[in-house]
DNA sequence: ACCATAATCAACATAGCGTTGGAAAACAAC
DNA sequence: GTTGTTTTCCAACGCTATGTTGATTATGGT
């Protein structure tokens, strides 16, 4: 690990910024941030800001490459351990409740910037690799189930960041893995049985 | 129907606009498109697009409407002739893909803008009425596996069209309905059979 | 042919962009 | 602390797109 010391000023300036455009990018779409914009809220001289990012997009590009980042490291270490499916998932939306703000603004960012696509690089990479084999069907089809089941689990958790986690993380966890994993599943009816007297 | 006759030359402008920015938004993000560029594309007057839009995304806005205005109108006449679900999820997958490239667009532009939300509106109005009764299960649980299925529908369609509409229209309906549908299905089995097999 | 309406054109002030060079401040190392 | 380095700040620059205006030309509906 390669771990630089990296000038305090300069870290100050990068923090304040990330935080300046999330704070920003909670009320206003991105094309609406102004560079000037965000360096009057983080207190931070224009030209600094160019001396580290080329626009509100590059800024918003690195913050989304460092989460990505700190998934990655902290999948990796919670998989070292054998955990359960369950388990980690429930590790992911503390993750995510606990950084609300930030995953609720870079999962709303689908277009353009690479933050779904990326989750769902990695979602595929982890728990999906045997999607193929259990269902020895066409590769595009594949595709498309897994598509369908992480671009609608991420909506569903987006949802639920948004409306304020009314519900504990243990039931979201069990919710997404019964619409993720049903169809492989061969029995779902005990789950649907607790959803009906819910 | 309160049907007033249109000036040709407004027509004109606003057709040419509105495909000037599809044009462009196939290659940029919509943040990166300037009036001035649009102008030029359609070679009309700056001056006159600001007599008929504010911006380039309230120029967005008019072609999502009025793409969901098409489609409910679309809808609403094919669903008064009694047709299957399958039918119908045909019919329109054929209208997506004769307007293979506006859609694209609009479902690629899902932060902001209204147009994946007003689709997951329309579906939601048409076809989920009875989830609620068959479930019995808590409202917000509803909305969850809603939501999950529309979006995970759109993005499958998204790439469908993306990837060349390689899948035949009637494939595509079936994988769909089996997607969004199988959790009230009593058997799948039968259906995923022919997929192993494909 | 007539008049209303729409599009064009030129011009304007404004605002944000991206860059620059030099002064001031904060830093790390000694 | 002193020193030398690095970073930030500051003021200024030209540039481009914005949004608006008023006058002129062209086109539409009847």
């Amino acid at each position: 690990m390669a771990k630089k010391k990296i000038d305090r000023r300069v870290r100050y300036t990068k923090d304040v910024l990330k935080e300046a455009l999330i704070l920003l990018m909670a009320d206003n779409h991105i094309s609406k941030i102004s560079v000037k914009k965000i360096c009057e809220i983080a207190d931070v001289n224009r030209s600094t800001f160019y001396a580290h990012y080329e626009n509100q997009y590059d800024l918003l590009s690195h913050i989304e490459r460092q989460t990505i980042q700190d998934i990655h490291t902290f999948v990796a270490k919670e998989r070292s351990r054998q955990i359960t499916l369950h388990t980690m998932l429930c590790l992911f939306l503390e993750y995510a409740a606990q950084n609300a703000k930030l995953f609720r603004v870079l999962l709303n960012e689908r277009s353009d910037s690479a933050f779904s696509d990326e989750v769902i690089r990695l979602v595929k990479e982890l728990a999906l690799v045997e999607t193929h084999l259990e269902f020895k069907t066409k590769p595009r089809v594949v595709e498309y189930i897994q598509l369908f089941s992480i671009t609608g689990s991420l909506r569903v958790i987006e949802k639920w960041l948004e409306d304020g986690m009314i519900e504990s993380i243990d039931e979201v966890a069990d919710l997404l893995l019964l619409l993720f994993n049903h169809r492989v599943l061969k029995e779902e009816t005990h789950y649907l049985r607790g959803l009906r007297d819910g």
